[in-house]
DNA sequence: CACAAACTTGAACGATCACTCAAAAAAGGA
DNA sequence: TCCTTTTTTGAGTGATCGTTCAAGTTTGTG
């Protein structure tokens, strides 16, 4: 037939989702993404579209990834509010392995925070997963609470909004230039305020 | 003598603020600057020296700005604890006065979280006056605690970092397309955890 | 080996970027 | 009114922006 395509689709995205979390949307040329991606511009056009088509697909696969990292947790966990506390604190060391994460604050909320309302589909994109993830942790505590873990009267829905509010500050908070042992000293005041809302 | 300047410092430094506040330093051109200040690029230069310069006074007119914001609130408060309950309470209805932020999130932030390693004196600009209005929490809680309000136990700096990171997840939080109703909820919810940490 | 189909390449596009500077305009003092 | 001083203006700088596309390269098939 003919000639076959020399690169893998999913490795380009994880190389995407690395640039753009690490340097912003606005800030991250064509020139970044041809070295990144080491794909030159009739490739990344035939495959991705645009620049802002590229930026919604690593957008997406951003949040799958970090969908998995909250499941692997969760899994592991004897509880489903120890789980949520373990999810906390993970991000309070992401130093420990080698994979370094391009930065210490959310792809999620540094968009949310970066792009303005020229860029309206990446705006209600990223609205979209944050609402999914709300949804999800929503659904965790709905599960805590069958479970007898929570107070009768929680409202999750509340809560899950509490708790993603709490995760954005947390890794925000970290990007400043503090030692480590205040973002891990933060991450135990969050998950000390879980007990509040536990049962007994 | 000779011309004088037509235009007041303090009145394009506001502008410049409202600007960079809503779109971004990286997405604001100085097209942008021109027409918001009504300034061309001989006066711009002759003033600010570049863009970055410009940025660099925004942010600080900004902060002197958020400090007087919180001033006022403790000043009219009953009490050094429900004064910072209510400076949490404050950020969750921004519609009600007629001077509209240009955003929910903290400019401060939404710096922090945009502007990458190449522009290192802003970051760490930012850096600094992050870190003044940490102290400043810390002392307005020494004092609460010096006049009984708080339990003897309590360490100010890290529950001063802990309220930072707390005001920093809720305006980000705002960012997103959710009702009102819900980010005073979560306000609330900050609010009280603070009596988990008063006296008696 | 030749052909056709798909992919890769890199030069080039007009637009816009941050920024410069010479010329025009405006103000106060004489 | 004229002159000096300062500010304002806006065209123009080279560089870079996101994007396009024709030409070249590589593949599988007959």
């Amino acid at each position: 037939m003919a000639r076959t395509a020399s690169f893998n689709r999913q490795i380009a995205l994880d190389s995407a989702v690395e640039l753009f979390w690490s340097r912003g949307y606005y800030a991250t040329s064509m020139k970044h993404i041809e070295n990144a991606l080491d794909m030159r511009p009739g490739s990344l056009y035939a495959t991705f579209g645009s620049k802002s088509g590229l930026f919604s697909e690593a957008l997406d696969a951003y949040a799958a990834r970090a969908g998995e990292d909250f499941d692997r947790i969760a899994e592991g966990s004897p509880s489903v509010i120890d789980g949520l506390k373990r999810y906390l604190r993970s991000f309070a060391q992401p130093c420990s392995d080698a994979a370094q994460a391009p930065a210490q604050a959310c792809m999620l909320i540094k968009t949310l925070l970066e792009v303005n309302a020229e860029d309206a589909a990446l705006r209600s994109q990223v609205d979209v997963i944050l609402a999914t993830i709300e949804h999800k942790l929503c659904e965790a505590l709905e599960q805590a609470k069958a479970a007898g873990e929570l107070r009768g009267d929680v409202e999750c829905a509340r809560l899950a909004r509490l708790l993603q509010t709490q995760i954005i500050g947390l890794r925000a908070f970290a990007e400043r230039n503090v030692p480590s042992e205040q973002i891990a000293a933060l991450a135990d005041d969050m998950a000390s305020m879980l007990d509040a809302y536990q049962a007994n």
